[in-house]
DNA sequence: TGTACATCAGTGAACGCGCGTTCACTGATGTAC
DNA sequence: TGTACATCAGTGAACGCGCGTTCACTGATGTAC
């Protein structure tokens, strides 16, 4: 291949973003080199510049597109829950902290697969911010699932629940292997659910227990 | 330098071990080098093979040996308590959710510090059987605080109450720097002691005020 | 207690390897006429 | 619509560098007598 029409070029930086997005998720953003990124979007490693200013550059843009997926899933969830927040947050809480979630961090919620190598990355680093924006983007659309409408305590527990979120699953992932793994998934997913108030026992998808899940996309 | 004799060498494995134990937590385990470990402890990297049989065996040495550290933490803080377990747990979520704790992985509770380089080791390395029975450690430690006896319910709620305290303090260090970082711990503290009952406002150690802690030791 | 010498902790150069990034090159694409 | 050619997306070799690990070597330590 000597040289991509430019729609072929767009193609090409789109499979570069999503490869990056998954595999950055998956091994970190330091647990992957830019030759696999390219070379998961068919590509050879040489034309990554044509595309990126730099491996830094891109993971600011590779994690923005994983809080946007992820946040894009989040608003899907909640609009099919038709209104009833109690719903809305059991659909949330039934797809963050599964096993299948655990188990696909690629796939899943960057807050959580990220968490750690954000905060080891030096203040300057775009990737930052990119990390910041998409937690609050998350926290935003997690508050509509509140049960009592805005307010500042709705912002204080939201902040609560997407900390014990982000602790479970990856807690759950580090114990991968042992019972205490999914013990700490079904403690956090009880919590979360059982003090958002009893009146909404289903989840608006027909699935009435939330143990059971089918294995589904993970956030 | 040519031979150590053997107590100045076992005092150099120490030095490995603490420097390891501080450097990993800190940069994580792939992100600082058996060279930089090596010279952190005032030796050239060559001697490193002598000591331990490769980097990932030297990684769960460490990895226990900063279980080991924090949780002796946690047990002279319950101790200072004198089996007042709200005023140990008080203790405890001080000591955790502080803005010193959030600034100094390195010197922190390696539960934290290292859960995503864990959860992205491979299922046989020694490491991860090492971060397990710390967590488990941890656990039984904190469950001492609990308010009411040993049970079934106490062991859930130390789960939840641990994935808490993980995903406040690693969410804290991943926002650190935007006004969000120190909401998290705020509210995080206000909920693990509002939780435990309200008996018990005041810590052992003479403060009133958990939110204007002196920059202390963290976990 | 003193001597002879084997042991071995630590040194530093070297190994093959993969990293992020650069660059000369290729040849289809896009454009000017 | 057809031709001539400049543009530039992608290739793959190469750059300097740091990685984990190995190894020949040094010389004080520890031991046998």
């Amino acid at each position: 291949m000597a040289r991509a029409s430019r729609a072929v070029a767009e193609q090409h930086r789109t499979a570069i973003e999503e490869a990056s997005a998954r595999l950055f998720r998956q091994h970190g953003l330091h647990g992957v080199s830019v030759a696999q990124i390219m070379a998961d979007a068919g590509l050879t490693h040489g034309g990554f510049y044509g595309h990126f200013a730099s491996k830094d550059d891109l993971a600011a843009v590779a994690c923005a597109r994983a809080f946007s997926s992820s946040n894009a899933r989040w608003q899907h969830l909640v609009a099919k829950a038709d209104g009833d927040p109690h719903a809305a947050r059991r659909n949330l809480v039934d797809l963050y902290l599964n096993e299948a979630h655990r188990d696909a961090a690629g796939h899943g919620c960057p807050a959580s697969a990220l968490v750690a190598d954000i905060a080891r990355e030096p203040a300057g680093k775009p990737v930052r911010q990119a990390y910041l924006d998409g937690v609050k983007q998350l926290l935003s659309t997690w508050k509509t699932t509140a049960a009592e409408g805005p307010s500042d305590e709705t912002d204080r527990a939201a902040l609560l629940e997407m900390a014990t979120l982000v602790g479970a699953i990856t807690l759950a992932r580090a114990t991968a292997g042992d019972a205490i793994s999914d013990d700490i998934l079904a403690v956090a997913r009880g919590w979360l659910l059982e003090r958002d108030g009893r009146e909404s026992d289903r989840a608006t998808d027909g699935t009435t227990d939330s143990r059971a899940v089918t294995p589904s996309a993970p956030a």
